[in-house]
DNA sequence: AAGTGGTCTAGACCACGGC
DNA sequence: CCGTGGTCTAGACCACTTC
């Protein structure tokens, strides 16, 4: 019965590919009833146990839902929460194109506590990148990175005007980043923020920490980010 | 084979909860082994299929981990994040014992904006109570909380010095909160506030607007809260 | 009644991990 | 090497929804 094929993929996740690209391509669109497991059996030639791997797994992820004597359906678009984008993502997700001013990049040894966060050892040398976020043409933030500057090796030699450094991280060093820990509050301007960003100098700012970590859940990247008032908000959701 | 015992749940149910009390008790702990497939479909006198579909269940709830080739393990126990809390939840979750002081309780009826998120008409008469919050001797936080008048009558006979409005509305109301979207932002505090939470006018505060949702899915409950800085960070996480 | 998902069997072969 | 999880078969009966 089995007809030797390709093996690589199996046959569960070439049925739940065909299924996303129908939706992605708007021919099944939410609410839409998919084939049954009976069905797809047929169609792919496998067994129900198969094609019902394949629609519980796409349920589990939300792409359907499964509803018991009456079919399985797409399931509305879903909404992604606490999302962890970069800058230059938030922008245009907003609708706005975003630039920055690099003030300083250099390598620095004295950050104990920010290398110990990033789980280096006790003077370990750090990539610092220090830059002014803009929105348009209007200052909005101030951002302080800080990374591994042995892993991190020759980063500094790229330019990060208009290039997200999540991307170059992505691209030029193949580490992908899988969630942030935050931590939000709020200060004062202070002079020299007060200049940077065009605000007075007792105006309240949003502070936030990031540590970001890979994908294999070592922290990577320590983002220390002051943030206009009115200019920017942060939107979560939390679950009780 | 079918040895014919009680039908009531299945046996792939049965399995994970002999499982999940040897986890709770304490008979395995975080990085143990769970028995194999094979041995669980033998102990169990199911087919392999069966044991499996326990296994996975748990490996997608996070209670253990599958590891291909080398077996299934105790997951290290599940830390919830971005949970919503009440603020008398949040102070016991950091060792603090919280209270309020009530600035003022009664109907509202001109918050035609808040009573937009909340579902209701134009108009809607609101339960308004407004509240400073304290962590020990000192006020920490203004909040202004917002509910239908209509469906939570009665709500302003409760004392609120010291019980949880959350508790109160579960327990009072039969509602159970599920969600809540805040928008997070700066705020300099202002003369008023300044003099409530002993604070400098232009001392920079956290602003927080919450819309909390019932189970339901209902929007049930709008906060907006006041926090001084250096006494409240909001901790959160986001994926990628 | 017909069709759907939910549970289950009794096996099979493969890919991977650790010894 | 042996045991593990990952994929898969070719069916079965039950519970539920829809008509």
């Amino acid at each position: 019965m089995k007809v030797l094929i390709e093996k690589a993929e199996p046959a569960y996740r070439r049925i739940q590919s065909a299924i996303r690209e129908r939706i992605e391509a708007g021919t099944l669109n939410p609410g839409d009833m998919v084939e049954s497991e009976r069905e797809l059996a047929r169609i792919y030639s496998v067994s129900l146990m198969t094609a019902r791997h394949a629609l519980t797994d796409l349920a589990r992820e939300g792409v359907v839902e499964r509803r018991h004597g009456a079919g399985t359906f797409v399931a509305p678009p879903k909404i992604h929460f606490n999302k962890l984008l970069g800058y230059t993502e938030q922008m245009a997700s907003v609708g706005l194109t975003a630039h920055s001013r690099v003030l300083s990049a250099g390598i620095v040894k004295g950050e104990h506590e920010i290398a110990a966060r990033l789980g280096l050892p006790h003077g370990a040398a750090l990539v610092h990148i220090e830059r002014v976020r803009f929105a348009g043409n209007d200052p909005i933030a101030h951002e302080s990175c800080y990374l591994s500057a042995e892993e991190f090796r020759g980063l500094l030699d790229v330019s990060l005007d208009r290039v997200s450094l999540f991307t170059v991280l992505q691209q030029n060093y193949g580490v992908e980043l899988a969630y942030s820990d935050e931590e939000i509050d709020a200060t004062d301007a202070g002079h020299d923020l007060a200049v940077l960003l065009h605000v007075e100098r007792d105006a309240a700012l949003l502070r936030i920490h990031q540590l970001i970590f890979s994908t294999s859940g070592r922290p990577v990247l320590y983002v220390r980010g002051l943030y206009r008032s009115g200019r920017h908000t942060v939107r979560i959701r939390r679950f009780r």
